[in-house]
DNA sequence: CTAATGTTCAACGAGTTGATTGAATATCAT
DNA sequence: ATGATATTCAATCAACTCGTTGAACATTAG
């Protein structure tokens, strides 16, 4: 009948969907969202077993949502647009205004928490230059690009390195993105030792497309 | 560790992406943010089996993309938000970016059409009232929401009604967004009978945000 | 009440997914 | 070549998905 089969784009993008539709794999883009990385470093970052991750990496190749590059003997995988990290935001964000359980999840989180600074207020607080930004995602990640400025402290050193962090002036945390529980923590430890923390709860990519100054490597 | 579980959110959005992860779930969407429907008229759009449709239709219920409401003896679904139409088309413009086969698709599609009116040129033809708007979806939908002024022409009828259209001005054919193929094939037609043809490739709703004036039900 | 209607439910089978294991492959260092 | 390293591949199993069928359920009409 049709020149073109609806059937067929609708085949194509619910591949695509399905690459997005297991945690695991979220999690894989989140951190590929920040740096592209070989198999190795994301068998470390997210705990799965290797020959785990290599399957998920290739499912989401298979959905086009990331690329690979032979490097020496390891294989660097990384996303193949920008807006994949932009969709997974986006399905966060609808997870949240339609599933209760998502809903609940993100309560019981922001609960406690104020409102995230917005990327013009970071773009005022920046120029103003009285507060600190501090990027508490891993080192690699943060040498691939961070916000200009931004002073990188990894979670697990956070506890050992408060005494880089200033006392006078409020924190400004943020790691890799809207839905990422590593600021959380941050936050908690941060607020515990008697710091005045906010956070910022979009990924650097995100920013810098807000216009935020970012470092890249 | 973590207050919260950054896997408990991924395990959310998945279930929210497996919603997305089958054609005929993202058919039954693509109806869906058109007007809302019970399962028989599900059924005979899709032309699926009603049991598929049903069980289809929980498994959106369950990714939280989909509502139900009792009337009489029918249970009409509807959207659980416009965001979710926004999600979809969002997915097929990433797969169209990242998959060969999207991107072959799309090419096929649009290879011998123009590019597609955009929503500030509709207005201005809308107030310069020189274009007819065609609006080929079916009459429930139309009814539902269409664009002001914008003539009813179901693509099974067009073909009958060819009379009604005026010769001298140009038309502009719209259906249900971005990837409805049955634009395409209206405007097979109807370049076959000689008339200067133009698409509109989002949808009604999506129209609606984007100021174009729409008549609702 | 009974029948008709619209929808879901339950159960089946073929196919797919995801985790796990161990073997296979490819690259690099020696 | 040889061995070490990084990753994929192949095979297995339990769990799930999808379509199909027919029965079950709820609501309305008569």
């Amino acid at each position: 009948m049709s020149t073109v089969d609806q059937q067929a784009f609708f085949r194509c993008f619910a591949r695509v969907a399905d690459g997005l539709s297991h945690a695991h794999r979220l999690a894989l883009l989140q951190i590929l969202g920040q740096a592209e990385r070989d198999v190795e470093s994301l068998t470390a970052l997210t705990g799965l077993p290797l020959a785990s991750v290599s399957q998920h990496l290739q499912r989401l190749k298979r959905a086009g949502l990331v690329e690979v590059r032979r490097e020496g003997r390891r294989r660097v995988y990384r996303l193949s647009s920008p807006r994949v990290s932009a969709l997974s935001d986006a399905l966060g964000r609808l997870a949240i205004e339609c599933l209760d359980e998502a809903a609940a999840l993100e309560a019981a989180r922001r609960g406690d928490a104020e409102r995230a600074v917005s990327a013009d207020e970071l773009l005022r607080l920046l120029h103003r230059n009285e507060t600190v930004i501090v990027d508490v995602r891993p080192r690699e990640e943060y040498a691939f690009a961070h916000v200009e400025g931004a002073l990188n402290v990894p979670l697990d050193e956070l506890e050992g390195r408060l005494g880089e962090l200033p006392r006078g002036r409020d924190l400004v945390v943020y790691c890799r993105g809207p839905f990422c529980v590593t600021t959380d923590e941050a936050v908690a430890l941060l607020r515990g030792r008697g710091f005045g923390v906010r956070t910022l709860d979009r990924s650097v990519a995100d920013l810098a497309l807000a216009g935020v100054p970012v470092t890249r490597a």
